[in-house]
DNA sequence: CGTCATAATGCAACCCAATTGCACTAGATT
DNA sequence: AATCTAGTGCAATTGGGTTGCATTATGACG
């Protein structure tokens, strides 16, 4: 029986390490537990604390603050993650998304809450994202890579409204 | 000489007061000074740092800085202004704006760099904001107020990728 | 008017997401 | 194997924002 001569087989046969690769990134067991993990979750976006809790509860694996800190930024910086700031001024991390769907959403200012805008508004949002979907289009013919739409509004809601006293 | 009836003028002359009034906030120094002064500032938003240094620049007030937070937090809830967190996770505030011109912008996870979409996307952008105007109009029919739109594409712009060496 | 509840102010101390500096470790490249 | 540098870990720091509590001033009511 002889020896499979194993490097025949490309170098990167996982698809996260190909990934990384392609990145200019080292393959670090870091580096490949978070991509990796963010790519098994997609459409969900972490915290940095969520993410450090969920990868210690996961893998055992007990990765320094600052160093998940200072990887999911380089991860971001190449287009690999996607980060947005939420409501509470903490930045969310997730996968890139591969397809755009962007739900218009509303933030109230009173409430705080968020909702996404559906029911009545289903016409005009589908309007949105045929729109939108144009415009990253245009992007990506331009160079652009790996991105994502994030439409909002903000003001009072309903709710909100006719407690205030606004007369 | 007969003294005029002062009282019969309405009480709050000044279109500022008029606002706080009906929104239920009490006319105070703070109060009349910043809102007074965002609104002769229209579509420009100032974080807590920006406002306070050009009120006490403008005005010689000095304000204290939990003062201020809790006003512009109070103005806000109201619908007065507009508050929105930036990507360097620092709140921005401005006036509500009456009219909306919701710019479509680029937010380059790579570079930091924040760019309208213009150019090449003008067309796209126009129907994004004909899109937006229109499920605006059906948010104001269902008793929302003081509304602001926001459309935002994250990703790395083509200086940031070709610079990359994403293969 | 004066009285009074309560909205608004000011100060000190605190919270917490994120950053920085520096020594050290481990991928990658030759 | 030697070596260069990207990546890691720890400690200390930054900075926008919040909380608690005593004090002041606004506006409503008698």
């Amino acid at each position: 029986m002889t020896l499979l001569p194993r490097t025949q087989l490309a170098d990167p046969i996982d698809p996260i390490d190909a990934l990384l690769q392609a990145h200019g990134l080292r393959r670090t067991q870091a580096s490949r537990l978070v991509l990796g993990w963010l790519l098994a979750h997609p459409d969900t976006s972490y915290t940095h604390a969520q993410l450090q809790a969920a990868l210690t509860d996961d893998s055992a694996v007990a990765l320094d603050r600052v160093t998940l800190y200072r990887l999911i930024d380089r991860l971001t910086q190449v287009g690999l993650l996607l980060c947005r700031v939420d409501a509470n001024r903490v930045r969310r991390y997730q996968a890139m998304p591969t397809s755009v769907h962007a739900i218009p959403h509303f933030e109230c200012q009173s409430c705080h809450r968020d909702s996404p805008l559906s029911g009545a508004l289903q016409a005009s949002a589908l309007d949105l994202e045929r729109a939108a979907q144009t415009a990253l289009e245009a992007l990506k013919a331009l160079g652009y890579q790996g991105m994502s739409m994030d439409f909002a509004v903000r003001g009072v809601c309903a709710d909100c409204a006719t407690s205030n006293p606004t007369v």
